[in-house]
DNA sequence: GTCAATGCAAATCCTTTGCATTCGG
DNA sequence: CCGAATGCAAAGGATTTGCATTGAC
């Protein structure tokens, strides 16, 4: 169905390796140093179909959307420096959280952590930005 | 610290009257209807303060931020028609998944599930929106 | 009386859309 | 070739900001 072009092959490479999910402005920005005549709406429309096709995941935080394309685990975010980290759960846990939840057809448990990251945590008075 | 004027009480005693998590805009339109010339700056800048001061709770969706007064429970989004329902966990469901994801000082645990809900089942092709 | 909060308007930022062109199949 | 995807520019929304004024304490 969809077009294997250069476009969305360069946008799912850069995403893929990549381990510090993007915004999707960090995402164009690093994309238009290898392929600098890339439009944003091209960014925008091809992220968006990958999201439905479920080949890469939205990070929905505090300070926004941010993406990844690994899907086999959570996240962590520091409410002090916006930092954020992969968490890796049991299947067992999410299988248990599902079950006590009483619910069915889940497609996708948007699970993130916020609180304060350990080298923020000696630091002085925090604000939630 | 912050002053209770009468624009925040407004908006604290609106939010909680809801029980269907608004959007920013709808909450504006809700509240216009009682104090029509409140500016929609002073809903932004208010709301984001009671997020800040854990009085009021974001709701990260797909579909983009909700507002909700209660703070007990997670959330169900149907990817069909858009809809968000409560959904009460037990607290050691909660802890469970602390524990075993090996972090401390969490703040709050940001969960959506995300699925098709009982009354779009039935229905023909879904196209997430 | 003081200073934080408000209302208004403008500015800014983010995302989508229209359309002519390109390019993958 | 055909039609989906792109690039560009403009439109459209959403959110923030500057500043004079108001009102909570």
């Amino acid at each position: 169905m969809e077009r294997n072009t250069k476009q969305r092959q360069e946008i799912i490479e850069t995403l893929k390796a990549c381990y510090d999910h993007p915004t999707i402005k960090e995402l164009y920005d690093l994309i238009k140093k290898n392929h600098k005549n890339i439009g944003q709406a091209t960014i925008y429309r091809t992220i968006n179909n990958l999201v439905k096709e479920d080949v890469i995941r939205r990070v929905e935080c505090p300070d926004g959307i941010h993406y990844d394309y690994r899907k086999d685990h959570y996240h962590f975010y520091c409410l002090k420096c916006s930092k954020i980290t992969d968490v890796f759960l049991d299947n067992k846990i999410i299988d248990n959280l599902l079950l006590s939840s009483n619910l069915n057809n889940i497609k996708h448990v948007n699970l993130v952590f916020e609180g304060i990251c350990d080298s923020c945590k000696g630091k002085s008075s925090y604000e939630i930005k």
